[in-house]
DNA sequence: TGTACAATTACAAACGTTTGCAACCCATAA
DNA sequence: TTATGGGTTGCAAACGTTTGTAATTGTACA
């Protein structure tokens, strides 16, 4: 006789007392007498009632949900990330809605306007390649909706952010590549416009100028991507050209396109050439040689992402926005190390 | 003066009209009179209104909300399933909420509850390799709420599901060794529970018995995962019993594992055994040997799934349960191949 | 017997929207 | 002048909750 879920009213009819009555009993109100507490709570269970979510969420104004803008999806780190933040909002009652732009400044803006109308409580992003614009962003600020970034974020805008000591990072990676005994480092990044391969690029020059050692403008490569394919084929020049001995690249796919130019031209990794990679994926591990590399610590970036909005959210008028910076560990393989 | 974002309200209240006019207005409905629909427009563009998400679901008991529910997250297969699910929601109005069960029962069980309480208009599954217990799935059914699941189905339940053809693919497979001369074919799988894993074994069953072919007990390994290290530790003790000629893995990680053992025990890969793998990650392609691989279409079996279920939401009466059946394709490369 | 107060319950508004129905205005025709 | 009716508009209910306030009980005390 009853179609949908089973509702506070129908309850309420069935006992024969007031919607409101059943409310409170619900929350355990000791206005409402324990008697009728009880009656309400043993029927409840009986149908298995819940709480209508969407009709809490219109009365307290608060979705409970998350929303996250990625570049990409199918990418181990930010797969990674993804998982941080889901375990810390689904133990904080919080679902999470993703977005992926697809590296494309447009579905950024589509998205993220979409998800502004009352859809998420707040937002975590990590900007795309394309984005130099950030005006989609300054709306959430503007509107005062919690907003947080990670990774790949936007200075301009005054928002609490988790990054990577990507500079750090760099410099470690470069370093220990001169503790090899490498002298002629050339470096391949991504797009330089992100600030986190500034900073990566930063690191490698500090490292070098801190040895007084020197590079040339053609050891500097900059890769539309971090791809295999922008890797293999943005270094074949300097590859073959046989100048280095030593690579830092700004990703592991970067590194793994360089060493089969390496390959492909004789030279040996590591005894010809040292190979640094960067965010330990699990291909670096199982790949032959093994890659050094960075490693990249997303599940805990989304973690911390996720406890920083649900802070913000719980505490609108709080306007501090820490910057959480965390660390990248060099981890030693057969690509840079010889017995 | 105002607070929160403007609402049809606050359009009515400065046009002195009433808020039924005003929605009309927006819904460029014939009965408001032209210039009142522009001017109610012209305000509603001014003042960028967007309609309430929360109150709509709630008017119309509709989320617009996709639920998944998945084993791992942090897996290529799945994210490119996820990313076809995506793109096929967001281009038909639809967001999509994402509950990875870390192939947990009690997690998946968990999760799917938290997604009946109207938080979703229909959902689309993956059981985790713990699940032999489907009743948290028979609700859905109960409730008349759309399910669709897809890859790693449950066979008693009566739904819509989007599967890979894995008899014919691990058919296919084997059957692809054996025309390379390989006469003594093992294989390694995953938990044999899942329906999938039972299918690949079949078809290099059969693959073999059509060619007269026999296999032996210790041939045939299941491993708790599909994981690089279950792949390795598993197939230990058959490699280093040099009895077999090729090898089929139902995952590209398993595959990996045991070519690992081969190269440590001086065998060469194809030479000496020829190996193929399932899912076509993109580390079979950069492997060395690169990897013969079946191809997995996650993004279109995504893509299906949400198509289906999107389709069962707007047909609710509509009964029709249709197995939709996607094929794989040998990718042949280095591994199972001599020139 | 009436009053006061505590205990318990119900009513109503609100969140932002849509939509059936009633009501209004004005012009045209009887 | 009054009725008819098309063109516009507003009212109110509904979706499922929560919560401030009012109303109803019952009991004890004067």
């Amino acid at each position: 006789m009853k179609k949908g879920p089973v509702t506070i009213k129908d309850i309420a009819r069935e006992l024969n007392v007031s919607v409101s009555t059943v409310s409170r009993a619900l929350a355990d109100n000791t206005l409402v007498k324990i008697d009728t507490r009880n009656a309400v709570k043993a029927l409840a269970k009986k149908y298995n009632y819940q709480p209508h979510f969407t009709a809490l969420s219109l009365r307290s104004s608060k979705t409970r949900t998350l929303g996250i803008i990625i570049p990409q999806l199918v990418h181990e780190f930010f797969s990674m990330v993804i998982r941080g933040i889901e375990d810390h909002a689904y133990s904080n009652g919080y679902n999470v809605i993703i977005s992926s732009s697809h590296e494309s400044y447009d579905r950024e803006v589509i998205d993220s306007k979409a998800l502004v109308n009352g859809r998420v409580d707040g937002l975590m992003a990590c900007v795309s390649r394309e984005t130099n614009n950030f005006d989609h962003f300054k709306e959430f600020v503007d509107r005062n909706i919690p907003l947080v970034f990670f990774d790949c974020i936007c200075d301009e805008i005054d928002a609490p952010k988790v990054v990577l000591d990507d500079f750090e990072a760099g410099y470690q990676a470069v370093k220990h590549l001169i503790e090899q005994g490498c002298e002629r480092i050339a470096y391949v990044g991504g797009p330089i416009n992100l600030l986190i391969n500034k900073d990566r690029l930063a690191g490698y020059n500090r490292a070098l100028s801190e040895a007084g050692l020197n590079t040339k403008d053609d050891w500097i490569i900059h890769c539309d991507s971090g791809d295999y394919e922008a890797g293999r084929l943005k270094t074949e020049p300097l590859i073959k050209s046989k100048q280095i001995d030593a690579l830092f690249a700004a990703t592991d796919m970067l590194a793994i396109g360089a060493i089969k130019n390496l390959k492909s031209i004789g030279l040996r990794v590591p005894q010809d050439v040292m190979v640094v990679g960067f965010s330990n994926w699990s291909i670096s591990a199982l790949y032959e040689p093994s890659l050094t590399t960075m490693s990249q610590p997303g599940y805990e970036m989304g973690q911390k992402a996720a406890e920083l909005l649900i802070q913000r959210i719980n505490n609108p008028d709080q306007e501090i926005n820490e910057t959480v910076v965390m660390h990248s560990e060099l981890i030693v393989r057969e690509s840079s190390h010889i017995d």
